[in-house]
DNA sequence: TGTACATCAGTGAACGCGCGTTCACTGATGTAC
DNA sequence: TGTACATCAGTGAACGCGCGTTCACTGATGTAC
């Protein structure tokens, strides 16, 4: 097959592989400001010169990281406008999904609530940057739905960043509940009444 | 007056603001956790070693930061609480005493948002503590506005949240619009128009 | 299939550097008489 | 007010340590014939 790829490939993703998943494993109680190239290779299990067969430096590992996690982040927002029925069910659905996500990638959800406002300009820039796009998405989505027939630019706009902020908000309350079955439910209940009382506000919106 | 105090600890008292502002100051650009003692101590102007005639290590420095920035965000949280009139003079007072806040103590409150989901575990306890607390009262505010009666304890819970969450993000548009007047409006807008959609979302909130 | 050579992911030693922390000190400020 | 002593904020030298980065290397994998 054309996807046939050598061992000596496949290894090299995997160490490729190793660094990325030690670092976010490091940055589950740090910040990357602060993450050691010497302490990825020591999580890593790899000789800190081989780092430098995959990055460039820290800089371009922190890009990698922007992007994967932008991506998933990217496909569960996807997966929320996609959503269909009532508001009732396009917001459980909306909280589910994001459940989904904080379990399925913790390291990546945190890696982006705590960089989003982090001490590295390059990457809190591309994080705010693509936020921009989810909102602008979110924009879209909202103007093709009824309950905003006639609202203007500012409104939707409006309304979108708040959405997408709730939407970290969320994510990160599923991120501190994870440890209790009890908190995570909590969690799930104060989300999906924040958004029920936004769905209000917007119903009787008059601009 | 019984406020007197000597020159030796006038100027003590000198180098220990020096200290906390250089901190402030490198923090516009980086994290607590990438901050280091010699950082300070250079951006101060003072030797290394005085750094230790005021704190333990950087951690405490830390504690004191977050002390300071927490009594700020308090003061304004209370104001904003005290304030009358109608739902859209209430939210109008809030995003002004926000801003006057950011203009104030802008490297506070840049410290508060950005530390808040930050890497040092201390640090980012203290703030969610704090949090917790001013969401309290929140919700000791909303419960005597005529407009919550009959509302449940988690109800006034999750709005509590909601608006304090809200405070945040409205914190951190202003920060990112600090240079320009016209993003500044924007914020200020779009930030009014959201807590009227929360406010519509109340009025009209049946549990 | 077998052989000879090229590639290149990962290694280990070495470097210069800035870090946090210790220590004995200095000299201005404070206090007792 | 003047003198003798105590205090203590800030200093500068020194330390051991882990950092990022360089370099020539090794040996398994890939390729050409």
């Amino acid at each position: 097959m054309s996807a046939e790829t050598g061992l000596r490939e496949t290894q090299r993703r995997r160490t490729r592989r190793a660094l990325l998943d030690a670092a976010l494993s490091e940055l589950a109680e740090r910040s990357l400001g602060s993450l050691g190239l010497r302490e990825v290779t020591r999580a890593a299990g790899v000789a800190p010169t081989a780092f430098y067969r995959h990055f460039r430096g820290m800089d371009e590992l922190g890009t990698v990281l922007v992007e994967e996690a932008l991506a998933s982040l990217h496909g569960t927002v996807r997966e929320i406008l996609a959503a269909t029925g009532d508001a009732e069910r396009r917001g459980e659905a909306a909280v589910r999904l994001i459940a989904e996500l904080v379990r399925s990638r913790p390291a990546h959800v945190r890696f982006l609530v705590r960089e989003r406002h982090g001490g590295v300009p390059a990457v809190r820039e591309a994080i705010a940057a693509q936020l921009d796009v989810l909102a602008d998405e979110t924009g879209a989505a909202l103007g093709s739905d009824p309950v905003s027939a006639g609202w203007d630019r500012d409104d939707v706009t409006m309304l979108s960043r708040l959405l997408v902020d709730h939407m970290f908000m969320t994510a990160s309350a599923f991120l501190t509940a994870s440890l209790r079955e009890e908190d995570w439910s909590a969690a799930t209940g104060t989300a999906l009444a924040q958004l029920r009382l936004i769905h209000l506000g917007r119903v009787h919106w008059a601009s």
